[in-house]
DNA sequence: GCTGCAAACGTAACCGATAACGATTGCAAC
DNA sequence: GTTGCAATCGTTATCGGTTACGTTTGCAGC
């Protein structure tokens, strides 16, 4: 065992083993070449002092070191999802994963944040990122998979039919009855906010409903956002009977808008969201939404790295995972239709 | 802009500047010694290729990297609120972040998982490193902070204060009249499953209330564990009338269980957790529990290890910070006492 | 004109590990 | 005895960036 002072290199295991660290090397690394006494007292001096092979040092001069990046500029609920889907993915892949998080960038939205983690990563540490919902195009010589790019991107990305899903809820509303729906926007830079407004526009479109653009509210998927702008569209004498967030989290900021101004869901009004994050299910009223399992976008992402990395990559560039819309209290009939 | 070929480098900024690469670094970093019209020359390369330094490189030759490690060995949910708290604690302080995963060791309990992970960062990449809930003592040359350190350990950590969490949970229970209080246990190697557990006996043992080895269950703070350990516990003839889980997860899933046995909650049986995890506020009945925020528990860490590197700190090497007591309902006297 | 000094910049060693290459050894075949 | 080959292991260049040190250059002072 090692005593706690400065970390062992691979010359010190040389040095009590008493050969180069080239044969350290091989041995650890289990290449041929190396005789079985050897072997022996290589692992013996290896393990007498607690040697792991520093994993910058390796990185710098192989090409291939087996760990896959993933840049985030925050940690929010759903974040934690995307990394169990990742991390079962990689799950005895041989792959380790780094996240790298920068804290002077860490909750503004300065231009090009992904850009320039993944530049510190992919340079040498690791073999291939994903991005996590950046605001711009993404470039690096590694391969970089996207969850939820951004609008017209072109790289390798996973994301869930946004389309469809946000399509399938209005339908849900308009079948109910509801004909004033209003809808809070997530951040417009993300391809993922932009095809939810377009479902939106769509479904209404389709069914012959015109489109109040009063009725339209520009949030930016964080909760904090909703909490202004559903109290603003709940204030108004033509109040909507119906509100569709384009997230879960700026849904259930709108419940709690909602119970303050002594509305009752979904009596008074109908709320949905989108995501489910696993506290919708848990909400009082339960909230209806639609799932897009960010485990699963985490999953596919690490999954289509994994092989774009090893080269062997069959599959589109760009996955897109099917939604499916979750009924749940929040949304009923409207009372006066 | 580069063009997303080979990673650029320092050299390459050199070349184009007409510098060399030390001249280069002196710009980078801001140094003494470089006439105001090379470091205009130099800016402009590098603005031009694109370049960002290397964090491999740069940590191999540089003693102080500026970038702080955190190694956990799964991703649950209560990790995301542990990294929002190590965030907000480093956010503009100057240091990164970054988390190592192993997917070799991932959802595994294989010992020393987290000396491996340590060796790997800590030898040159990060001037320190947080780790969570580690199963064993920890030891590195660089400084370490440990989130719920194991039992025993002497290293600097920030813990919650299980036992008077424990002892008050307990104290709640016989307050409404509760004798038979089942215990489902964590992960014995954890010193906040052992403190968890040594305050239900203590509030017991000093209300004389005789305890039932066969209500003591063993989990290992996995929702999973408790699946069959409340169903064991809840088909006895003689079924506690309350259980006492030492996590939220392990509670929530005593709730499902009893909601499948037909029993209501608190109605047949009060449930109690402790993490106060953010979907047992939502739950149904909202879960009685001890708030020992995680977000807190990671701020906390994240600032001591920020001074331990400075070597500025001043308080205590051993954080306890207090818990508290969230009353829902899940709790209520017993119907039949 | 020579010296002295400091600013400006290049050269090369170095961080820890890897891998191409070369050197040494042992042994069998001729 | 010599040659050839394979096994084993050391030497050294290298990855990208940093820094101690040496060198060049410009300019002031004598």
């Amino acid at each position: 065992m090692a005593n706690g002072g400065a970390p062992v290199t691979m010359s010190d295991v040389a040095r009590l083993a008493g050969v180069s660290t080239a044969t350290v090397s091989r041995v650890v690394n289990g290449r041929y070449g190396v005789s079985a006494s050897t072997i022996e007292q290589v692992r013996s001096a290896i393990e007498q002092l607690g040697y792991e092979s520093s994993l910058v040092a390796t990185s710098l001069r192989r090409s291939r070191t087996n760990v896959l990046g993933l840049v985030t500029h925050s940690f929010q609920s759903y974040t934690a999802e995307v990394l169990k889907g990742v991390m079962d993915a990689l799950s005895q892949s041989g792959f380790d994963l780094i996240i790298y998080a920068n804290s002077d960038l860490y909750g503004t939205y300065s231009e090009g944040w992904e850009q320039r983690h993944l530049a510190r990563l992919a340079g040498t540490l690791t073999d291939g990122c994903i991005v996590v919902t950046p605001s711009g195009e993404v470039r690096s010589g590694t391969p970089v998979v996207v969850i939820d790019p951004a609008r017209g991107s072109t790289v390798p990305s996973v994301t869930a039919d946004n389309l469809t899903g946000a399509t399938t809820v209005v339908e849900h509303l308009l079948g109910l009855g509801h004909r004033r729906i209003g809808f809070i926007a997530g951040r417009s830079s993300l391809a993922a906010a932009w095809s939810r407004e377009e479902g939106y526009w769509k479904a209404l479109a389709e069914a012959g409903v015109p489109v109040d653009p009063e009725l339209i509210a520009r949030g930016d998927f964080n909760p904090e956002s909703a909490a202004p702008l559903a109290r603003a569209l709940l204030d108004r004498a033509d109040r909507p009977t119906a509100i569709f967030a384009a997230s879960d989290g700026m849904a259930l900021k709108t419940l709690e808008v909602a119970k303050d101004l002594g509305l009752s869901v979904p009596g008074d009004l109908s709320v949905v969201g989108f995501d489910n994050i696993p506290e919708s299910a848990l909400a009082e009223p339960g909230l209806t939404t639609v799932d897009q399992s960010m485990y699963w976008l985490g999953y596919e992402a690490a999954r289509m790295l994994k092989s774009l990395v090893r080269g062997n990559w069959e599959g589109p560039s760009q996955i897109v995972l099917p939604t499916r819309l979750v009924v749940r209290g929040s949304t009923a009939a409207p009372r006066t239709p």
